[in-house]
DNA sequence: CTTCATGCGTAGATAGACTACGTGTCGGTT
DNA sequence: AACCGACACGTAGTCTATCTACGCATGAAG
């Protein structure tokens, strides 16, 4: 998939993945990666700007840490990064309702949690 | 809504506006905010190039006409423009999957034709 | 005659993701 | 011991597609 496509979702999606618990940014590609069967291969030269972008939002902090003697930068979402991220959903509920009346809005609904 | 998140989906709602009947510029403007209820209001700096972008491509062909005296283009889909759709409509469904798994994928099923 | 809706079009600005680098550790292979 | 791939961070510059802001022209209405 062209994450070309993605303009203006990224966030989003980065705070959906956060809000199940945090992550750093490695094993946040990782996630991405892993809940989209590989559609999402997002490089780390998109992900890394991207969560600056949020922690100078306020939307996320990050903390460093040193695991097996790798820094690692563990973002977890702020509570307004949760209602960032409810914004968020509504705009992509929007946004693929109005695209799928043009293009057919019978997306087979993937099994919920 | 910010047509910013259009990105990448422009092509696709455009062939298929077209895809009911050949429509000149201005009216495929008209169309696109008439069926997304005002949400898709776009300027003719963004449909003229791409409509261009399309028939360099070989996806529609236009033709001028005089109508009370203005000069209309009017485009209409190819048979490549129909099969472009047909991949659009499927990498569209792709991805608003993709995306809806993270953001909950609960689009309201819209009341198809 | 001025203004608004119709109708086409281009040039330059802007935004957001991408490519291509660069740094360094750890573990396994040769 | 040298090397290479996975892990883990980061920046600079490019690219693409949409947007903003124009410009031109006709017809109808005030």
């Amino acid at each position: 998939m062209k994450a070309q496509s993605l303009h203006g979702h990224l966030d989003a999606l980065l705070l959906a993945v956060l809000e199940q618990g945090a992550l750093h940014g490695y094993a946040i590609i990782e996630a991405l990666r892993a809940r989209s069967d590989g559609s999402l291969d997002l490089p780390t030269g998109t992900i890394y700007p991207a969560l600056r972008r949020l922690e100078r939002a306020g939307h996320v902090i990050s903390s460093w840490s040193t695991v097996n003697g790798r820094e690692r930068r563990t973002y977890e979402l702020t509570d307004s990064g949760r209602r960032a991220l409810a914004g968020e959903r509504d705009g992509w509920h929007r946004f693929s309702a109005t695209v799928g009346r043009f293009l057919g809005s019978d997306t087979p609904p993937s099994a919920p949690a």
